[in-house]
DNA sequence: CAGAGCATGTAAAGTGTTACATGATTTA
DNA sequence: TAAATCATGTAACACTTTACATGCTCTG
């Protein structure tokens, strides 16, 4: 199972049944760069779990407009939740571009690092105050959180050490 | 330019010439499970830079085994410069398996997220330990060390809210 | 009622993974 | 000297991106 089936998966079991676009807008709203959310990944990837028996489709067209809802299966289910509880996947360093950067960033001319510092903090606090002004209520609101404490830490790490 | 190529420009930026095994190996003891570094992937995208004139190899075999040293070209850091500054890709949240799976976990069963709670624990505390037992010296500490702070970051949220 | 954007895809090309292949060198 | 592992790839397959296509529905 891929990240992107997984994360399909777990999007339909928090906030239930939903039409193919409806998940797509969901990656496509998801501030990370990781989630392209392009249709030629996530039609596909639906299909495949589809056919694999985790997802299941019934009719929900309005007037002329054809569409399908989609829920989990109880083995959709079961395979999410196999696929969260694993524990050593969970606890990989993932992919950071922050801390992949980092590194050069030290070594850059003193002008040219100090330019890029107020940049990075800029953007950066930026990033801080758009979280802070999503709704609270927000399905996603953990993650948003969890994202607030990744950019405080670069916050700190900005002022105290580029 | 990919992020993979990106990382491949900026190991060499870092560390000098090496060979195209080097490369492979720097990727395969990285942590992250982000890096496959699965020599499908690393061979074609020097090939990729090679010819773009980014990278310049010359040959370095040593007695019968045929090898080849590869080094940054200007263009090459040229490139790799532009691609450490671009701002918006750095500060992305990239992808974080934790964060993903996160809002699932606080819906378990108590007793099921009770256990998942001990062995997350578990797990990011060997890491951490993996993490201090590492040489300071090595080329890629700081990068150890933003992983530390990640997975402390990590460890709190789970003592605390999980 | 025309244009913007909604909603659902497909096709070609590029990139990555898995599995295999080959010969060189080191080590038990 | 046999086995392990170093070092360098390739081939088939899977997945993603980019670009295109199609018809629907709302809004000014």
């Amino acid at each position: 199972m891929t990240e992107l089936e997984g994360a399909i998966l777990t999007l339909l079991y928090m906030e239930g049944a939903m039409t193919s676009y409806g998940v797509r807008r969901a990656f496509l709203d998801s501030p990370s760069s990781f989630w392209s959310a392009s249709a030629g990944a996530i039609y596909p990837a639906l299909r495949r779990l589809e056919e694999a028996g985790l997802l299941i489709a019934t009719d929900a067209s309005r007037g002329n407009r054809p569409a399908k809802s989609l829920r989990l299966s109880e083995s959709g289910k079961a395979s999410m939740l196999e696929w969260v509880k694993n524990v050593s996947t969970a606890i990989g360093p993932g992919f950071d571009p922050f801390r992949l950067r980092a590194p050069v960033w030290i070594k850059l001319e003193p002008e040219e690092r100090k330019a890029l510092k107020a940049e990075l903090e800029t953007g950066v606090v930026e990033r801080i105050r758009a979280i802070d002004a999503l709704d609270p209520g927000h399905p996603d609101a953990l993650r948003h959180a969890l994202e607030r404490v990744q950019q405080e830490t670069r916050l700190e790490w900005i002022r105290k050490t580029l």
